[in-house]
DNA sequence: GCGACAG
DNA sequence: ATCTTGTCGC
């Protein structure tokens, strides 16, 4: 697959967050899929030494969630880590990643956040824009936002509010088990976004689509050294 | 000024 | 993110 846009290389950190500024109106907050029958998983993973890191792409058929083509690249890092700024970071190597991608994925899982960002353009929404294509923002920890807890259920949920706004969905995936933050990347609603991450996480408390590619992306990176 | 801060 | 595997318990 290839991005839509061209996206610039060599950014400040002024710049970087203009380009923010400037993209998130192209966000779309609605349903905005074809039939979903492959969703991927991306992930980056870095060398503690050196300042090199490594990104994966998993591809999963949606009905028996079983692995259907991954795709790595290496980088050697462009931007540091910086709260807010983070996916201009990862997205270098995932847009190589993507590129090699022979099936087209319906819907993309990213590890982090959507619009529930202080901008309202984290990493799942600058990928999403970048290929114009359905992503979901699904983050361990959240980045910004209140909510009250969820009920202890599977499928429980209470709503991420910023500045009055609702920004996601603090999710239980699992009976008692911690919740997670779901948030809109790009064209798909909040509720489908959540329903797709219950879907896909029918055993653990993270979706198969992000455990699948830690585990491809992890291995891929010792294996590079 | 203080605390928070995706991976 | 990363340092880190097996192991104890429901």
């Amino acid at each position: 697959m290839e991005p839509k846009h061209s996206h610039p290389w060599k950014l400040n950190e002024s710049e970087a967050i203009r380009l923010q500024k400037e993209w998130a109106s192209k966000v779309i907050k609605e349903d905005q899929l074809n039939d979903v029958q492959y969703v991927a998983g991306v992930d980056v993973a870095y060398d503690p030494h050196s300042e090199k890191l490594c990104a994966a792409v998993v591809v999963l058929d949606t009905e028996s969630l079983q692995i259907v083509e991954t795709a790595i690249a290496d980088d050697q890092g462009h931007f540091p880590y910086i709260p807010g700024l983070f996916s201009f970071r990862e997205i270098p190597p995932i847009t190589q990643a993507l590129k090699k991608l022979n099936t087209t994925p319906d819907l993309i899982v990213c590890d982090g956040q959507g619009i529930a960002h202080p901008r309202r353009f984290g990493l799942a929404s600058h990928l999403g824009v970048l290929f114009d294509v359905p992503t979901i923002g699904c983050g361990k920890t959240k980045l910004i936002g209140e909510a009250k807890e969820p009920g202890k259920t599977r499928g429980d949920y209470a709503p991420l509010v910023d500045d009055g706004e609702v920004i996601g969905n603090v999710l239980r995936t699992q009976d008692r088990v911690k919740p997670i933050y779901i948030s809109i990347g790009h064209r798909i609603s909040l509720s489908t976004a959540c329903d797709w991450i219950i879907k896909l996480s029918p055993r653990y408390r993270l979706p198969e689509t992000t455990r699948q590619v830690d585990q491809v992306v992890r291995r891929a990176l010792a294996g590079l050294r």
